[in-house]
DNA sequence: CCAGGCTTGGAGG
DNA sequence: CCTCCAAGCCTGG
């Protein structure tokens, strides 16, 4: 099987995704859509049901590199729930600032739920815009309100 | 090698 | 409460 490339909508902006069964090459945020087919999970996600993406693999966890071992601990963060860059950094054992700084080159949002990191007082930054990042968290933390995912469980770390 | 980044926490006004 | 500042550390160029 080939790379597939694809892209569906989420609000105003398209999401692109290039990915090969349930390994995810990368995925960014556009203007504009293109043809193509992407997994049903982020489909689905975009949709606004409350499905993670983090059930997808991400080739950025891959290695032994302080990046990958962010992004892994970033993917343990729950739909619908948020962490510090602080607390990210203090698990693996690493600055806030190299936090920040792998979230954004994560070459697979949503898949590494970047959008749940957030700065310890406020928001904290997101590329290319930091509106999508707001309407991400506030979708999931409408879908969790629902009660549709199992909720209010505080994962411990 | 070095500038710079999606941070923090502490000092000082 | 708010601004300012540097410690801290990984990575692209």
């Amino acid at each position: 099987m080939e790379i597939m490339t694809g892209s569906c909508r989420f609000g105003l902006w398209h999401v692109h995704v290039a990915w090969k069964g349930d390994l995810v090459h990368h995925l960014r945020f556009a203007r504009e859509g293109i043809d193509g087919p992407v997994p049903d999970v982020i489909r689905q996600y975009c949709a606004g049901k409350p499905v993670d993406p983090v059930s997808l693999r991400s080739i950025a966890t891959a290695g032994d590199t302080v990046s990958a071992a962010i992004y892994r601990a970033v993917r343990s963060v729950p739909y619908g729930e948020t962490a510090t860059y602080g607390e990210i950094a203090l698990r693996v054992g690493t600055s806030p600032r190299a936090v920040g700084g792998a979230m954004a080159r994560n070459p697979t949002p949503l898949v590494v739920p970047c959008h749940r990191i957030v700065a310890q007082g406020g928001i904290g930054g997101f590329s290319p815009a930091v509106e999508i990042k707001e309407a991400l968290l506030r979708m999931e933390a409408r879908e969790r309100g629902k009660g549709g995912l199992n909720r209010s469980s505080p994962h411990s770390f």
